[in-house]
DNA sequence: AATGAATGAGGGTTCATTCAT
DNA sequence: TATGAATGAACCCTCATTCAT
């Protein structure tokens, strides 16, 4: 792994765990092992670090779960199920519970700088556009406007139930809101 | 307005819009028009003006939402409108959405410092509990553990919610996750 | 005690056990049990606080030790066994060894402030004058020049290992220079 | 002469003259004419700055009287003499009187910081040792540990005088001290 | 491509002292 | 006598960034 590299993954878990303002150019130096002269190489300032791991993500995310998971020719149903289950598994294997990679960084940067808040704007467009196109695949007879809405909301109940896990430090509120949108899922599959 | 009282109110706007670690003790005697030494007169530490804004904003959560519009003694359904009205509102009235104040904080310290996990967590169990209640008066044949759980989804909804209004800039998706749960309510109240 | 007295004694332990400007008003403040206005109608400033300690200890020097161990009218041998026995006790009563009360502030302040430095060479002065007499006394064949100048080697001597034993946290070279001394004293009242 | 020597090289000055607590770090920029940053890239703390500049002083007391003056080939007369002269010249070339350079930070540091007591503790056994050695040499009759006792005193006696022209600001002390200790070394030679 | 020395603004905090009551 | 609020300079330290090589 080449240092450019080096310096995007130990950046990446750092600012996962600490937030972006809180991990100094010195933390992430000392985790990629990389001299400071490096780091000014590749990058020209800590927010171009910042953006560059925070385009990996995106990046990860567009292929894994938006063109992956719940890409255009996947069945309905089961994409939506293996979303959940993508979302899911990722915080059951965490020891403690640092929250949304995305999330965090939605909740700290998106008032501060417009860079990064674009950047996120667009995943979070691009996930919910994704999800609304299957929620209308599941029950086509619903509008356009109304599967955006919904695909909104399940995003939102997700998001909103991996803060929860942060605070409680307890992963049984994820659990619970995949559940509960595992069953809203297949009773709209059932109602068609 | 005594000084103490006069820090709390520019700390608590400042962590409001900027989050705490980026709001400089600095920030604060400006905003407040507080001497460094009185700050530290009334404070032992930024980690106490931190705990005190927090507090502060907890004993109005408790009292308004708590122990006002989700008391045991007021009628569920409205009761949980009154809820979903409280939240909505204070959004429509910002003109940048800066988020949650509670839900901004729980994503930059619960995993930093346990003294703000624990304050938060209890909030939000507490709000939680109200809820659960609620929705046992609406629907009295659900388990409270099910009560319990609904309620926690409508929680991660709502904050989830205020989270995509940030990125987006658009209080949009909380319209419409208010929407949404308004209806779930009416569903409820009327399959009793 | 007045407040005036619980502010010296406070203070005079801790300018003993952490120096002059390590000790706070602070720590004395909070020490004493008094308020900052009571500290600070009684003593104009900080240096005034340090200055009563030290007038306090000269005074009780000058009485212990000056005017009465070595009082003029003392037998001279018992009378420099017994100072020695009034150092070196002093010591041994000490869990931790914090060094000569005098001898601390002589090494933090003689050379800051020449009003600490002048209380302090008075006392250190008195001192060996009284000493110098009570040699002459034993062995009046010296010249007044030469008690004089051994007198000033004994408390050299004696200072130095309270330094010693300040370093290495063992009583033991005070007690070895007191043992030296001692026998010094005996050679010269059985050589007279 | 590069940044760190200059920084340790001003920082012992100032913390001779003043001590460790009362030289700032500000106070040794200055005089080393060197940035804060800069302070920081070759220091970790303050501390840090205290113990190099310690250590440097170890070393060259080390280099200079144990393994110099003191050395084991040297022949014990003049090797006690010298010891005194080296002692005596570096105070007689100072126009004010700061004290020991280590006897100083023996008495603001001790009991305040045991990496500082380590360090000095094993310099002043050091010398002991040495010391005790050419007792040895010189008289060979008497016992170690008694010639480690005579070594612990003739130390206190220079210690302890330099402390009093410290207070007198006058370095009769010292001169007197020295010339007792000479005596007693011809006496000891003679005696054998 | 890479090194590490240098910069200086700003971080949180403590200090001795003064003021109004 | 006594209180405690207010002041602002100075404390040690960390930061992102730049420069010379």
């Amino acid at each position: 792994m080449d240092s450019k590299a080096k310096i995007i993954t130990a950046a990446r878990q750092l600012i996962y765990q600490n937030g972006y303002e809180a991990t100094s150019i010195s933390d992430i130096m000392a985790a990629a092992a990389v001299g400071k002269g490096q780091l000014y190489y590749y990058f020209k300032s800590k927010k171009d670090i910042g953006l560059a791991v925070l385009q990996q993500i995106v990046a990860e995310w567009d292929q894994q779960l938006v063109h992956g998971i719940l890409a255009a020719d996947q069945p309905a149903a089961p994409a939506l199920t293996a979303m959940l289950a993508w979302v899911l598994d990722f915080h059951r294997q965490q020891d403690e519970h640092y929250g949304c990679p995305i999330g965090n960084v939605i909740s700290e940067m998106s008032t501060k700088d417009e860079d990064f808040r674009v950047l996120l704007d667009q995943l979070m467009t691009a996930w919910t556009t994704a999800l609304a196109v299957k929620l209308q695949q599941l029950t086509p007879v619903i509008a356009a406007k109304e599967a955006q809405v919904k695909a909104q909301t399940i995003i939102a109940t997700l998001q909103g139930a991996i803060l929860l896990i942060k605070v409680h430090q307890d992963i049984a509120p994820l659990e619970q809101a995949v559940n509960y949108l595992r069953q809203s899922v297949l009773q709209l599959e059932a109602s068609r």
